[in-house]
DNA sequence: AAGCTACGGGG
DNA sequence: GTGTACGTAGCTT
């Protein structure tokens, strides 16, 4: 180790710690090197509320744990509060969080407190250092192969300044035949783009011709994955981000790496990727912060973006105005066994292309939240909601001397998941096509709630405060009470944050393009949002039914009587759900709506504000499938420069045939466009001519389904499972995990009997009749009865004139 | 009608 | 430090 202490300054980017509780950030110099940053002098604390505190407290200072490796360090008394109540503590501090757990063992009838917070998140927010944010270091520097090492750092954070010129990799694999699973993967990688500013490369193993200058020849699968760790080592980016690549691209590297014996080691400390597979599943890189694109655009950017699709090709066309080159599973098949491969490179790159252009336009909303909520990109970018505001509060609770409640244990968890209450109130809406569709929302109607009611588990009253409209629970309607007296912490946390969005929104209106002040709205906005997700998130550390209940009843009665003003002002209400409703002008004008909107927002109280989302030439509402009551839900629009906002339909399922989802589709914007069915009739019934006449290619009849179990645990066997079962037969291997693909041919029997493997089906042999009354009328079904149009009677009018 | 099973994202 | 999201719909029994 290297003797002269020397100084740097440094922007962590990541954070993490070992078994015996040493720090590392891992983070960038402001020379643009790498650097792991090593601090081992931060001593881990929480606190033992309980009677007889003194006696613990003289006791934990001569204790010897049942494990050495754990010790306690320091005690001291102190006055805190929890749940807003005075109460007196004791703060332990010991070397390691785990040190808690056989303390907790040694003392009966205490309570530990805060021993469950992660302890990097614990050291950013005692050393009030932000992720991202520049801070100084000194200590010895040493380094490990090509990284840079400060060794007994001490570290603080110095300015209110990002970390800039970002280096950011996009990586994206191709396959050959996956088949669905994690397990054993035998079809290999052909293909790993990499996409930066001025960096392509694309990775394969197979000779072809045509071959573009970024494209690179390996030997094997093996050395393609060897250069793919060289590559990233080499080049060293601050953020690699993907897109699903917590759940397909890291996990397959992984499997496949795992099969050929390749160490993944892209952990800037030279460790292996780590990949938990699974719901929740995550790809971790330590070092450098691993994005999932579509993970934090689904999750967090859901608000603003409303997709009813999240694939890649949606959010490039909805983000980017561009979209994925055109390619189908097929095609990179025979692109690989051809030897043809110039096309599926450029398909590649474009892929990781639009994941990096993608990741460009939400990192700004990344890193607002980084600096508002202070834990790791990576980390953040998985929160979800209910957990955001989580963090957000552990970080501001010192300066409300607010001990943190603990998570909760699992068989509370487990009570709690049975403990349903009423959610919002969204309106079945009359069926129909309206032309003129105004939407109005709440802003942050959630939020102001919890303000204007200071709404907390620490006010919660028996019979005294803000009282609750009357709440079914079991079958007798109680109210609840929230202490009007004292703010809460929670509300009050709350409550500034929708100030401060205020201020910002104030600074927008002088300049309203301001990408990181947008950002920064925006990240408020998210964070606000999350307080109720909190409070019904059944693993949340201030997870309240009665807060949660109560939310959802004021929201119930606030957008109810908004739906009887508008009435009252002769507006036709078609849809309201949760904090928004749909007018619909008919004889009045977009100047009475925003006249309507300015009386309402008159009488609201301080916080809580009605705004104009967005002018609708038309819509289409449509109703449940047997029930002439409106689904809820369910419905598209075209605003006035012809862009669709199709909501809830299943155009976008695999389990349905593509000539299903394309007929549902091409209808539904054929009748917003033209404001008639007529023409979308004919197109429908046109279509249904030629699937009967068998001019429908058979690619268009495959459905996709993926076996859940192994094929004998199946009770009940539908089509997939059939199909699944034909193929074991034939010695192919067939699992859980695996993509059954078949199409319902001509023939007796049930739909199961019928289904067999596209390659088996010759072309024309698909049963007309199941995708007629099966797939395409069910699709557009809901649609026609709008227009008083039963499908089933016009089918067989048409079979009976194809007979004549 | 009830029970079972699948969808999402990726290839 | 861990979990089979969750609301909806088709097919079989």
């Amino acid at each position: 180790m290297a003797e002269e202490k020397v100084k740097i300054e440094f922007y962590p980017l990541d954070i993490d710690y070992d078994s015996k509780g040493v720090i590392s950030l891992f983070g960038k110099r402001v020379n643009g090197r790498k650097i792991i940053v090593r601090d081992n002098g931060f001593k881990f604390h929480f606190y033992i509320l309980g009677e007889n505190l003194d006696d613990i407290r003289k006791r934990l200072e001569f204790i010897e744990l049942p494990n050495v490796n754990y010790q306690v360090l320091r005690t001291e008394m102190c006055k805190m509060n929890f749940f807003d109540k005075p109460v007196d503590a004791l703060k332990v501090y010991v070397n390691h969080p785990a040190a808690a757990r056989y303390i907790q063992q040694e003392f009966d009838g205490i309570q530990i407190k805060e021993a469950d917070i992660n302890l990097g998140k614990k050291y950013l927010i005692e050393k009030n250092i932000t992720p991202l944010f520049l801070c100084a270091a000194e200590g010895y520097l040493t380094r490990i192969k090509n990284v840079e090492v400060l060794e007994n750092a001490k570290v603080n954070a110095v300015e209110d300044k990002i970390v800039e010129n970002l280096k950011i990799f996009a990586v994206d694999i191709e396959v050959y035949g996956f088949t669905g699973s994690f397990e054993n993967v035998k079809e290999p990688i052909i293909s790993i783009a990499i996409k930066g500013d001025g960096f392509d490369k694309v990775l394969t193993w197979r000779e072809f011709s045509g071959k573009p200058d970024y494209a690179e020849i390996l030997e094997n699968e093996s050395e393609m994955l060897k250069r793919f760790v060289e590559i990233i080592k080499e080049d060293m980016p601050d953020y690699i981000v993907g897109y699903y690549s917590d759940g397909f691209d890291f996990p397959y590297l992984k499997a496949r790496a795992d099969k050929l014996n390749v160490r993944l080691n892209l952990g800037l400390d030279n460790s292996e990727l780590k990949v938990r597979y699974g719901i929740g599943n995550k790809a971790r890189i330590i070092g450098i912060p691993h994005i999932d694109v579509c993970k934090f655009v689904k999750t967090t950017m859901d608000e603003s973006l409303k997709l009813d699709a999240y694939d890649l090709n949606s959010v490039s066309k909805e983000l980017l105005k561009e979209s994925k080159h055109e390619m189908t599973l097929e095609e990179i098949n025979n692109a690989w066994d051809n030897h043809d491969l110039e096309k599926l490179c450029k398909y590649n790159l474009q892929d990781a292309y639009l994941c990096l252009e993608i990741f460009k336009k939400i990192k700004e909303n990344l890193h607002e939240l980084v600096r508002l909520i202070g834990i790791s990109p990576f980390e953040l970018a998985r929160l979800s909601y209910g957990q955001l505001v989580e963090n957000y509060l552990i970080k501001r609770a010192s300066e409300f001397n607010e001990i943190i409640e603990n998570k909760p244990p699992n068989h509370e968890i487990a009570e709690r998941r049975l403990d349903t209450y009423q959610g919002a109130f969204v309106m079945e809406p009359k069926p129909g096509l309206y032309d003129d569709v105004v939407m109005l929302d709440y802003r942050s109607l959630y939020p102001s709630i919890i303000v204007s009611k200071n709404i907390s588990p620490s006010t919660l009253n028996k019979n005294k405060g803000n009282k609750t409209p009357a709440i079914l629970i079991g079958n007798k309607e109680n109210v609840y009470y929230f202490d009007d007296n004292r703010k809460a912490f929670i509300p009050s946390i709350i409550q500034e944050i929708i100030t401060r969005r205020q201020r910002i929104k104030e600074i927008l209106r002088n300049d309203p393009d301001d990408p990181i002040l947008k950002a920064r709205s925006y990240a408020l906005k998210t964070l606000a949002n999350s307080a109720y997700g909190m409070f019904g998130f059944f693993g949340a550390r201030y997870y309240s039914r009665e807060c949660a209940e109560s939310i959802t009843a004021f929201g119930r009665d606030c957008i109810q009587k908004t739906i009887e003003r508008a009435r009252e002002d002769g507006f036709n209400v078609v849809y309201s759900d949760t904090d928004s409703i749909a007018l619909v002008l008919g004889d009045k004008h977009l100047k009475d709506a925003e006249g309507f909107l300015a009386r309402v927002n008159k009488e609201l109280p301080e916080f809580m504000e009605l705004e104009f989302e967005r002018y609708y030439s038309r819509g289409i509402f449509v109703g449940k499938k047997g029930n002439t009551r409106g689904a809820k839900k369910k419905y598209a629009l075209i605003d006035g420069k012809g862009n669709f906002k199709i909501v809830g339909f299943e155009t976008v399922r695999k389990d349905w045939s593509l000539i299903a989802r394309e007929v549902q589709k091409r209808v539904l914007e054929t009748i917003l466009r033209e404001g008639r069915h007529e023409n979308a009739l004919v197109y429908v019934k046109e279509m249904i001519a030629k699937i009967n006449n068998k001019e429908i290619e058979n690619k268009k009849m495959v459905i996709l389904t993926q076996l859940k179990m192994d094929i004998d645990e199946y009770r009940q066997i539908g089509p997939h499972v059939a199909v699944a079962k034909k193929l074991r037969e034939q010695g192919f291997e067939v699992r859980s995990g695996s993509l059954i693909r078949f199409i319902i041919q001509d023939g007796k029997g049930m739909i199961r009997d019928k289904a067999v493997i596209p390659e088996m089906c010759k072309k024309g042999c698909y049963d007309s009749e199941y995708y007629v009354n099966n797939q395409v009328i069910p699709s557009v079904q809901k649609i026609f009865e709008i227009f008083d149009v039963n499908l089933e009677d016009s089918e067989n009018e048409q079979k009976s004139l194809g007979e004549f």
